[in-house]
DNA sequence: GAGTTTGAAACT
DNA sequence: CAGTTTCAAACTC
């Protein structure tokens, strides 16, 4: 690994120049080559015994850590690239890589990639990269040099993709594979070979990871002495500690190359050869999002590697489309802000020929997610760098690069940023292969790019992902859009506003304030939110977020504690979630989409200044879930409605209740008793413990993540869905995270009826228990947050 | 499809 | 910070 990954580095960098190398690391380098030799089976050796450990920690750590942690982990982009399998060795490393990371990986892959990129650009005219894209979108790979990456990616993905479905094959084999295609190709794409190779070589289950962990071991070792067994337990060593640095420095190799995708694969068998690649890019590219967003655990593992398999394979497994189609919606959001960012870049730099580039790393990449998603995470240390808050703009502005478009085209409507939300793949029902078919009828023939801002991305999500595609894409008028949206039960992610007069510039917008394009199916009048007045959206997204940080952070936050507590229940049960501002409902009881907690699926909670809520998800009170009592209680004229609850909802409303348990107790308790009295949000159950944690359920802002120093992905304002809630707590963003979603974000108290705790976490009792809460809250979320970062 | 209601966002 | 206005979604007819 470690020769090849080198051999590349150098060639890269004679042509690309510069970046890869560190003095230190060509020295390291040679002198790598020539002791490689003799470490071959040294270093076998010391993979082989690294491996066995590494599984049993990525095991447990992905366990233990997941909870907690893990919501900022994905954020970070880290090693999610590496991929579902490896992210249980990487936990740890994530975690403490993150830190590390910024600094090793991000620079020299950072630089790498923007020099690939370049590169790429010059030399790739218009017209190849036209080309490239029509093969993309045909199936092919791409042939030209900046392409030859991919193909590379797409060769050495093709082995560890089966590999997937075989952990034990492949990891050598792959490792052989990246060291020809390294060499062969010496493309620019060295980043991301190694990537696409870790990738691979994860998939394969770690061993190779191990391998890897050791090349760069061995690199700097090698140099100071041969002895192997120091190196092995200095590997070791190295291995826990420094892996972070391999990490990073796997995600930069997928950002930058990866982060292009193909658009999208028409045909299955497209599918299936850019899946090839796909498994390295994605992984790469892909692989950070997606970790972040799947680290969950064994079965997000499971999942990505599904993902990946399936994309890759081209197999068509059906079994893993649903899965992968709930992964790719986590990726697209967490893509689509970062291909914002990243496209930009990788616009500017290529001078708006990107896409054709993007595509041909993406095509090769080319799974249904990269249909579905344009976004690539591109150049994560990039962003990650961004300070700011977490907008999607934000993220925009600062990552360029990320940007994918999407070339959608049309079929949809445009292009959208991709949202967060594309909650639509979570939803079980469709997801997986609909989602493919959508993409494929969609195969984005067009990829033209309007320029810059095309590179924005047009989110197919909306269309792609799911339901709503279709009918969505067809229909203009912004009534059937929502309603379709909310059946679709996507939520945000596919929004469409009807802005009339505020040109889709402020938060009014649902489109603008869940960090997406408007696309053709809004209905807005006057809309600047389209790529073409990028520079103004993005000047508009910061004085809004100079105004309030957390305006495009996700509204719905999720209660750490639910998902390390309750585990499944609370990752379903939107009870652990809650709004970070709450809700100041007056009328509707909560129990209405007015009331943005219900929207969003969500209890009330301290935060609500509402009256009467009746919400169904849990009121203030920490009464919990509530529903039917409190309905019943106050309103008589609701209940209908309760009863009825949007149809967007029912399903929603149906698997909280399973999840919550909804007291159906018709008692009820007065409304505002529950809510006022403050009743124990302990005795709620979960609730002030959840709210302890500030975990996102939804996110609105699909940029958000960015912003941060991490590039999170917040989660789409799940508004219906709880699968994304689920989800989203793992993406949440670390900020997000780290505080309490409420409290950090903003005590309200509006009416002096409640205060969240100044820290406020969320507690939903006021009182002593809230400072429990505050305490609790303050100290796990942060920390967590900035090793991440 | 038009009009009303609602509550968040924006403004003062 | 509080009150008011603006806005667009949600809802109703």
């Amino acid at each position: 690994m470690g020769e090849g990954f080198e051999i590349s580095a150098k060639e890269s960098n004679q042509e690309e120049g510069e970046v890869m190398d560190t003095p230190e690391r060509s020295k390291n380098n040679q002198i790598a080559a020539s002791i490689s030799k003799f470490e071959d089976s040294p270093v076998f050796n010391f993979l082989n015994s690294l491996s066995p450990i590494k599984p049993v920690k990525s095991i447990h750590i992905t366990q233990t850590i997941n909870p907690l942690s893990f919501a900022t982990l994905p954020s970070v982009f880290t090693s999610p690239h590496v991929s579902s399998l490896r992210e249980s060795r990487f936990l740890r490393r994530h975690q403490l890589s993150d830190p590390s990371k910024p600094e090793f990986s991000s620079d020299e892959r950072s630089t790498i990639d923007t020099n690939k990129v370049n590169i790429e650009s010059s030399k790739q005219s218009d017209e190849e990269r036209e080309n490239l894209n029509q093969r993309v979108s045909d199936g092919e790979v791409a042939g030209g040099p900046s392409y030859d990456c991919s193909k590379l990616v797409v060769e050495s993905a093709e082995d560890p993709s089966y590999d997937f479905n075989s952990p034990n094959s492949g990891l050598r084999p792959s490792c052989g594979l990246k060291a020809k295609h390294m060499a062969d190709y010496a493309c620019n794409s060295s980043t991301l070979v190694p990537f696409v190779q870790e990738a691979s070589q994860r998939g394969s289950y770690g061993s190779e990871v191990n391998i890897e962990g050791v090349s760069q071991v061995d690199q700097d070792k090698d140099v100071s002495s041969c002895d192997w067994e120091n190196l092995i337990s200095d590997a070791s060593n190295l291995l826990i500690f420094e892996s972070p640095n391999g990490t990073d420095s796997y995600k930069k190799s997928t950002d930058p190359g990866t982060s292009f995708y193909a658009s999208i694969p028409n045909d299955m068998q497209n599918m299936h050869s850019l899946c090839a690649a796909g498994p390295g890019e994605q992984a790469g590219e892909g692989g950070e999002p997606e970790h972040l967003s799947t680290q969950p655990g064994e079965g997000s593992e499971i999942t990505e590697i599904a993902d990946s398999h399936d994309i890759i394979a081209g197999s068509s497994k059906m079994d893993y489309e649903h899965l992968s189609g709930l992964y790719r919606g986590m990726r697209r959001r967490c893509l689509v802000f970062e291909m914002a960012g990243g496209r930009r870049k990788h616009m500017d730099e290529n001078s708006g020929s990107d896409s054709s580039a993007m595509l041909q790393s993406d095509g090769s990449t080319s799974s249904n997610d990269q249909k579905l998603l344009p976004m690539r995470t591109g150049n994560d240390s990039s962003r990650r760098v961004l300070p700011g808050i977490g907008l999607h703009l934000n993220a925009l502005a600062t990552t360029p690069k990320d940007y994918k478009i999407v070339n959608h085209d049309s079929s949809a409507s445009g292009r959208l940023l991709i949202g967060p939300s594309t909650s639509v793949n979570f939803h079980p029902s469709t997801t997986g292969q609909e989602l493919l078919n959508n993409i494929l009828s969609v195969a984005p023939s067009d990829r033209e790019i309007d320029g810059i801002d095309n590179a924005l991305l047009p989110v197919e999500d909306c269309q792609a992902s799911g339901y709503m595609a279709n009918e969505e894409i067809n229909q203009n008028s912004p009534k059937k859009k929502r309603r379709r949206v909310e059946q679709s039960g996507e939520g945000e992610a596919c929004k469409r506003c009807n802005c009339k007069k505020s040109k889709c510039l402020k938060l009014y917008c649902e489109c603008f304030a869940a960090g997406v394009y408007c696309v053709e199916p809004c209905a807005c009048i006057d809309c600047f939110n389209k790529p073409i007045h990028e520079d103004t959206v993005l000047a508009t997204r910061k004085q809004i977020e100079s105004r309030n940080p957390l305006a495009f952070a996700p509204k719905v936050i999720r209660g750490p504690d639910s998902l390390s507590e309750t585990g499944d229940d609370s990752s379903k049960t939107p009870a652990s979630a809650r709004h970070k501002r709450g809700c100041n409902c007056k009328k509707s009881g909560c129990l209405k989409k007015y009331c943005e907690c219900y929207q969003g699926g969500v209890g009330c909670s301290i935060n609500c200044r509402c009256e009467g809520c009746k919400n169904a998800f849990g009121r203030k009170d920490g009464s919990g879930v509530i529903s039917t009592e409190v309905e019943v209680e106050e309103d008589e004229t609701d209940m209908p409605e309760k009863s009825m609850l949007d149809p967007s909802f029912q399903n929603t409303a149906v698997e909280n209740d399973l999840e919550q348990n909804i007291d159906s107790a018709p008692p009820a308790t007065p409304l505002r008793a529950g809510r006022q009295s403050v009743q124990l949000p302990f005795s709620s159950k979960k609730k002030p413990p959840r709210s302890s944690f500030p975990s996102i359920g939804s996110s609105s802002g699909i940029y958000a993540g960015q912003g941060f120093g991490k590039p999170r992905f917040l989660p789409p304002p799940p508004k219906f869905d709880k699968h994304f809630e689920t989800v989203r707590e793992e993406e949440m963003p670390d900020f997000l995270q780290g505080g309490s979603p409420v409290s950090g974000i903003k005590s309200l108290s509006p009416n002096g009826k409640r205060v969240s705790p100044p820290h406020g976490v969320v507690g939903t009792s006021p009182g002593l228990r809230s400072s429990r809460k505050l305490i609790l809250q303050s100290i796990p979320s942060f920390p967590s947050l900035t090793p991440n970062q």
